[in-house]
DNA sequence: TTAATATATGAATGCCCGTTCATATGTTAA
DNA sequence: TTAACATATGAACGGGCATTCATATATTAA
C-alpha cells in the first residue's frame, strides 16, 4: 500500500512537505553537534525541581501540610485526624522537616509542628485550582 | 497568582482556636469522635493532587516540558537534545499525553509534540523561582 | 516489493519510597 | 523508682514507576 491516501493517518494542515526539522536523518548519539536545540533546563535544575515536587507528591504529606496550614498540631492528633499510624506521621514529618517545610516546638511529651514555609501554600492553591478547572 | 476571592481557599481558618489539643490523653484508633480536628483536605482530593504532582515530579518529564514550552518538537529530536533513549522519551510522552499536558500532530514519519496545557508553565515558573529563593 | 527510518508498546529489571513493626528515647505522674 | 504516654528511628516488606530491550507498527524511499 504505497502512497495510499486512504490511510487512517491523522492529517495535519501541511500537505506540503515543508518540515520544521529533520530534513536530514538523525544521527542520534553519534554527533552531538547536530542536536536541533540546546536544552533549556539543565539536568541539575530539573533534578532539584523534580525532587521538590516529589516531596509534595504524596497524599498524606499534602494532608499533613493542609492541617498545619491552619494551626500547629502535635503528632498524635495528626495521626488521629488523618487516620494514620503515628509512626507513619512521624516519618513524614521527618521528611517535611528535612526540606524545611515544617518546624516544631516541644512542649512536655508533645511536639507541635507548624508550617515553616508558607510559600508552599502558593503551589498548593495553584494546583488545587488547576485540578478544579481541568476536571470540571 | 492573583487573589481571586471567588476561589475558595484550600484551607479555611478555624472558627475557634481555643485549646490546641492534648489536655486529655489520646485514645487513638478507638473512638473517632474525639478526633481533635476534622480533616481539611479530603483523601480523594489529596490523592488527585499528589497524582498530578507525581506526574510533574520527574526530571526528564520536566526537561521535555521545558523544551516543548518553546516550540513543538519530534520524538527523535527530543531524545537527541536531552540525551535520552528514544523509547524512554516515547514512554514519557505517552504519560504526558494521558494527562493532557501535551498534544501532537503527525507529519510523515514524525510526530511533533507540543504543550497542550500552558497552565503548567505557571507551576513550572513558580517552583523554579521558589528554588532559586530557598537555595540562594 | 524490500529496506530504512520514526515512533510506539509490552515485558522485565531495578530502584525508590511509604508503610508497618519493633524498639529506643524522652517525658510526666504516681 | 516504675509505669504510662508521646515521639522518633531503623529494618524490612511491598508497590509503583522509569528505564532498557526487543519487537511491532507506520511511513518513506529505492
Amino acid at each position: 500500500m504505497p502512497d495510499d491516501p486512504t490511510k487512517k493517518a491523522i492529517v495535519q494542515p501541511f500537505e506540503d512537505g515543508e518540515d520544521l526539522c529533520c530534513d536530514v536523518p538523525h544521527s542520534r548519539g553519534a554527533d552531538p553537534t547536530n542536536a536541533p536545540q540546546p536544552e533549556k533546563l539543565t539536568v541539575e535544575k530539573a533534578q532539584r525541581m523534580s525532587e521538590f515536587l516529589g516531596f509534595l507528591a504524596d497524599a498524606n504529606r499534602l494532608r499533613i501540610l493542609s492541617m498545619l496550614a491552619d494551626q500547629e498540631m502535635c503528632v498524635g492528633d495528626l495521626a488521629v485526624t488523618l487516620g494514620m499510624n503515628e509512626s507513619a506521621v512521624s516519618h513524614q514529618l521527618r521528611t517535611l522537616r528535612a526540606i524545611r517545610l515544617v518546624s516544631f516546638r516541644k512542649q512536655g511529651r508533645h511536639v507541635f509542628y507548624r508550617l515553616q514555609d508558607h510559600h508552599v501554600l502558593t503551589f498548593y492553591q495553584a494546583i488545587f485550582e488547576h485540578l478544579d478547572e481541568t476536571t470540571a
